[in-house]
DNA sequence: CGTATCATTGACGTCGGTCAATTCGTGTGG
DNA sequence: CCACACGAATTGACCGACGTCAATGATACG
């Protein structure tokens, strides 16, 4: 994970397209690299984060999207009395803002977890441009749907599984997500910039109870945490924990 | 709920797209009059299936995709051991078997609670029509995004919330998608075709915890049910227990 | 170095699960 | 119309996975 110097909250750098570092997982994915100006012209410029803040919140208008370019995020909703629950860990690539009336209040929040660079779209004519050019709005749904899955395979975890099922299942379905975005596999180490708190906010469990697992998961050797970093031992005996199907991980 | 007589597994009555019963909040809803012709092509056929029928299973190859025009289903998975999570109740008009890749196994399983009606679509040449018609492609990332959002705020309950507040928001969401599909509202009364054995599936409960978390809502006179009929005594009661938010079933 | 955040651990409590018996309801066949 | 059957609903007694509360360590950062 590359560390920014002063993360600034606005920022104008025009970084083109082509050279665009999440063009393989984005939304842009479905455009051949003569149309590339296509959206070269629609984004608007780009944005950086500091930790630690929020993009926006469950209940605010917005008008921007964006496809994340570096850093990792979580999508998250509170109850009233400040219960919360993480729907969505954010990786480069992905697309947020997204929700089924653009013109409403937002329905989710979206805070950094680390220092993020994101791609900036103008709300109020990206569907425009989807009617321009179908690829995008397939290129769309399919993402969406992508999101779907994994709501509807975490919401399995939480209904269904044990603490330590859950624990597994997550930890390695974000295993698979970051070695996916990195062509070279990376041995079996990658960054985990999430506390035990946010673990236990995306799968129904108090920090506590998350602590008391991933001591049961470090005593059966699957995995290792130190220094914000996740190695992970023996996937395929913590897939066993899981109940991982092998296949799974191909739609993340 | 209309009862069907013998409801055969393969049918082929050809319904005139223009008379269809759920257009308006089906994927044909981005059509104007005078497209309509383009879906009245594309559709293969109609189907029925009787209650307690799977379209299809986890797993399976399938070439077909399906708007529901009439009958309740369920979108659920399975756990190696027989665990079940019920991921989503659908209602007519709602679009099922879209997925992110197309050609894979499908990620879920999908059966009927009652006696059902469908709109087949051929799989194979759907991601054409949508690149020929970018509208269709639009409204379909609008239902599935709307998808996400029912599955986040699901996760968000089985996550967070008490039995008791799970199973009152629960109800309450249905009560108000039944009634968005119900032009004339139709008093406080819907039906109901789920056993306490799927709602406790939907939302992580067994059985006898849904029943004792009914019999209390019963007793506090916030429901009535009684042959697989719902009876909202007091919706905004009800929606306090909830801890649902006023405007959140805008977007069901 | 001081302070704040996160991780870790123990003692104890509770919400929801398990097991099992009984009742209810609806549909069936005689 | 009644007897029966089968699934679903209901209830009670008991249990256990996970939550709560609170104290102690470990890290990091200015």
């Amino acid at each position: 994970m590359l560390k920014r110097a002063i993360p600034v909250s606005t920022m104008s750098v025009v970084n083109p397209c082509a050279a665009c570092p999440v063009r393989e997982w984005a939304i842009c994915q479905a455009l051949p690299d003569e149309d590339l100006d296509v959206v070269q012209k629609f984004r608007s410029r780009e944005r950086t984060f500091p930790a630690g803040t929020d993009l926006f919140l469950e209940g605010e208008s917005w008008n921007e999207l964006y496809t994340v370019l570096e850093g990792w995020l979580y999508m998250y909703k509170l109850l009233e009395d400040g219960r919360r629950q993480i729907t969505k860990i954010v990786l480069p690539g992905d697309f947020v803002g997204f929700q089924p009336d653009l013109d409403a209040p937002m329905d989710h929040s979206i805070q950094t977890l680390t220092a993020t660079r994101v791609c900036v779209f103008p709300r109020n004519q990206v569907l425009t441009l989807f009617k321009e050019h179908p690829e995008l709005a397939i290129r769309l749904s399919t993402m969406i749907s992508r999101d779907v899955a994994m709501a509807h395979e975490r919401l399995t975890s939480v209904g269904r599984r044990s603490a330590l099922e859950r624990v597994a299942y997550f930890l390695l379905e974000l295993f698979y997500r970051v070695r996916l975005r990195h062509p070279e596999p990376v041995g079996s180490t990658i960054s985990l910039p999430l506390t035990q708190e946010h673990i236990g906010d995306a799968l129904g469990l108090t920090s506590v109870h998350v602590n008391r697992t991933l001591r049961e998961l470090r005593k059966q050797d699957l995995i290792k945490i130190a220094k914000r970093t996740l190695h992970v031992l023996d996937p395929d005996r913590l897939a066993d924990v899981a109940g991982f199907e092998e296949d799974a991980f191909e739609r993340l």
